[in-house]
DNA sequence: CCGCCGTTTGGACGAATGTCAAGATTTTCT
DNA sequence: AGAAAATCTTGACATTCGTCCAAACGGCGG
């Protein structure tokens, strides 16, 4: 029990600093936010952060774990219980633009770190399995969309992940820069989208 | 005349510059290249860089543009003669899986340049410029490939856009990590893509 | 040959970075 | 309460960064 409350406090902790560390970069973005930039997002002083993990890299790359978790979460409950496959596009469509309006600078965050992980290694993996997770969410969505029509996908998982991941990353470019027709663009887009990925 | 001369040696000399900047990202990333890393790169000292560029806002923004200019000279070329509406899509997709093949590592960096652009808003027009002509290019191949088969197009220029550009960037991200199969898939998406986005 | 002007060098600067360690502070346990 | 362990602060370190500048270089017209 000791040691348990003991190893919690600090799993806590760690939790703590990267979820401010993950304000700090969604604010400036990777190339800009320095261990000091993310200390002035927390209560505590730079110097704690060493304490707290080992170097940069590995707290970037608890920063992303971290991020995956809320990604997976936000997007684990899956296809909701449409009845038509218009209803579903519909949902669908309407979940991404949501999470698209609700949290745009994270997003914007997610694809900066995924670019860098095509220049560091150490990000990787963690990007990856960010990425697969996201594919499996775009893949139940067509899934479900299929047998609601009662045919079959004609598209791979990943083919499916990419398309909708270019309507997304669009979106959130033009969103971010105030275009405001964005998010009814990446709906519209949506719906128009999953029809054609199933025959 | 002789102030041609001089101005085109000046701006010889900034072109030079920038391709040698240029290629100092495309190994290192935006986050990761500095000023001296860039002058390794030429046969120049550090302090040469500030007597063609007033700071390393400017140099890395001359950069994009030449990018740009590389870019567009690159795919003007536009749609070949194909004949049929397969030969047209074979075609594009064997360009497009050409481009990625050829210079990886630039594409690499154009995404990386394109994320930063979301954070730093002194790049965000020359990117906006590099996203038009490249949806430009992309517009052309869908309506030649609409025209060929006699119908039209069901999608928006920047839709079909967006989800070209999904299918490049997965390839790349798995070319670069030694997917074989990276650049297969691709030509195939590319494929499938293209009869989907007209009616 | 000299002097001029456009280039180029190399070093210096202050600021910012990641890292670390010694000490102060707080919490926890007996 | 007091000792022990943990958490946290503070300041320092060696680099590296962007920027600037005085001096040196080099070719060309006088």
């Amino acid at each position: 029990m000791r040691r348990r409350t003991k190893v919690d406090k600090f799993e806590d902790r760690r939790r703590e600093l990267a979820d401010a560390a993950l304000l700090a970069l969604a604010d400036l973005g990777y190339a800009r936010t320095s261990l000091r930039t993310i200390a002035e997002h927390t209560k505590f002083s730079h110097g704690l952060l060493h304490y707290y993990f080992a170097d940069k890299v590995e707290l970037i790359t608890y920063c992303v774990r971290r991020y995956k978790e809320a990604c997976v979460k936000r997007y684990e409950g899956g296809v909701g219980e449409a009845a038509t496959p218009p209803a579903l596009a519909e949902a669908c469509a309407d979940g991404l633009a949501a999470a698209l309006e609700e949290a745009p600078l994270m997003h914007r965050l997610w694809y900066d770190l995924r670019s860098q992980s095509l220049f560091e290694e150490a990000f990787r993996d963690d990007v990856a399995e960010i990425d697969e997770s996201l594919q499996d969410m775009i893949w139940r969505n067509v899934r479900a969309y299929a047998d609601l029509s009662g045919v079959e996908p004609t598209c791979t998982p990943p083919e499916a992940y990419a398309l909708f991941d270019g309507l997304f990353q669009q979106a959130l470019q033009r969103h971010l820069v105030g275009a405001e027709d964005a998010l009814d663009d990446l709906r519209r887009g949506v719906r128009k989208l999953l029809p054609r990925l199933v025959s």
